[in-house]
DNA sequence: AAGAGGCCCTGATAGC
DNA sequence: TGCTATCAGGGCCTCT
C-alpha cells in the first residue's frame, strides 16, 4: 500500500479525525514491529495532545504537545483505520467509519474519547518511534532526500547528483537519499510517462530528460493523491474504501498487456532490476 | 564509499 | 483438496 501518495492520504484523514484530540489510552499488542516499541511508548503518549499530523517521505508524523513528535512508518502492508465508539454513532465523524475491520494484526491501539486508531500490520515491517525534541527527529530524516514537490527537488538538483552516479534511473527513483516518498509503483509509472528506459543510466539522462521527469513525478504523484491512492491489495484510507490510482496503472503489474501509447503494438515487460519488479514499454521507453 | 544484495514477515496466488 | 514455491507497496544492514 503505501508510498507518498498513499501515506499522505492516510494523513489528511488523520488530521480530520484527531487532530487537537487528546490520546488517553495507547494499548500495544505486539511490540515486535520492525523495530521493537519501546517500554515507555504507551505511557509517553497517554493523556497527551495531538497538535497536527504531518508527513516526510513515507512517514506520517504526530505533533504532540509539549515537543514530541510520535512517527509511523507503515512498511509494506501497515494501514491505519479508526472505530467510533458505540455511544457516539451519529458523531459528524460517521462518513468516515470503517465497515469491515480486520481482527489480526492490530498491533498498537490509541483511545480517544469518542474513537480509536488502529495500526495494523500482517508484515510488520512497519514501525513506530518517539522522539523527544525537534533537533533529534530532524537528524532522524537528514539522509531523507528532497521531498518530489520541492523546489529542492529540481534540474540543476538531479543533474549535480546523476553526474556522480553509475546507477540506473529506476533504482535511483527508489533511492530515498536521492528523492523521498517514491516507490516501486510509481518510479514504474514515473518512467513510463516519461517515456526513459529503467535501465538507462543517469548519468546519460539528457537535460530535456531529466526536466521531463521531474514534471512527471509530479504529475504522478499529484494524480495518485487525487485519486485517493492506489489500492492494490488490502485497504488504503482509514475508513477502508480503496483509492482509484490503480486504474490508471499504465504498466505496473501489467505484464504482457498492450503498450497503452496510442499505435504502440508492443507488450508490457517485466523484469527485476535490484531485485524489484520493473514494468516498462521496449518501444516506448528509451 | 557508493551500490548491490540479503533479510525482516505474513498472506495471496500460481502451479503441480 | 492440499502441498510448495514465488512474490508483494520498504528500508536497514552488511559486504564489496
Amino acid at each position: 500500500m503505501p508510498e507518498l501518495p498513499e501515506v499522505e492520504i492516510v494523513k489528511q484523514s488523520l488530521n480530520k479525525i484527531v487532530k487537537f484530540k487528546i490520546i488517553n489510552k495507547v494499548l500495544v499488542n505486539n511490540r515486535n514491529l520492525r523495530f521493537k516499541v519501546p517500554k515507555n511508548f504507551e505511557n509517553s503518549l497517554k493523556k497527551q495532545k495531538i497538535i497536527k499530523i504531518s508527513r516526510r517521505s513515507k512517514y506520517i508524523i504526530f505533533e504532540i504537545m509539549f515537543e514530541q513528535y510520535l512517527i509511523i512508518h507503515l512498511g509494506m502492508s501497515g494501514t491505519i483505520h479508526f472505530v467510533i465508539n458505540n455511544n457516539k454513532e451519529n458523531t459528524n465523524l460517521s462518513f468516515y467509519q470503517k465497515k469491515d475491520l480486520p481482527s489480526k494484526h492490530n498491533h498498537i491501539i490509541f483511545f480517544f474519547s469518542e474513537l480509536k486508531i488502529i495500526y495494523n500490520d500482517p508484515r510488520r515491517f512497519g514501525f513506530v518511534k518517539i522522539f523527544k525534541t525537534k533537533k533529534d527527529i530532524k537528524n532522524y530524516f537528514s539522509k531523507l532526500g528532497p521531498e518530489p514537490f520541492s523546489s529542492t527537488f529540481d534540474l540543476k538538483y538531479l543533474k549535480r547528483k546523476f553526474n556522480k552516479s553509475i546507477k540506473n534511473i529506476k533504482s535511483s527513483l527508489l533511492d530515498q537519499s536521492l528523492v523521498s516518498g517514491i516507490g516501486n509503483i510509481y518510479a514504474n509509472e514515473i518512467l513510463f510517462r516519461s517515456k526513459i528506459n529503467p535501465f538507462k543510466k543517469v548519468k546519460n539522462l539528457t537535460l530535456s530528460e531529466i526536466k521531463n521527469i521531474i514534471l512527471k513525478t509530479n504529475f504522478v504523484l499529484k494524480l495518485a493523491i487525487k485519486k485517493g491512492g492506489s489500492s492494490i491489495r488490502d485497504f488504503k484510507n482509514i475508513s477502508g474504501s480503496k483509492g482509484d490510482f490503480q486504474n490508471e496503472f499504465k504498466v505496473y503489474s501489467r505484464e504482457n498487456y498492450l503498450c497503452p501509447s496510442i499505435g504502440c503494438k508492443s507488450k508490457i515487460i517485466k523484469i527485476n532490476i535490484n531485485n524489484r519488479a520493473t514494468y516498462y514499454c521496449k518501444n516506448c521507453q528509451k
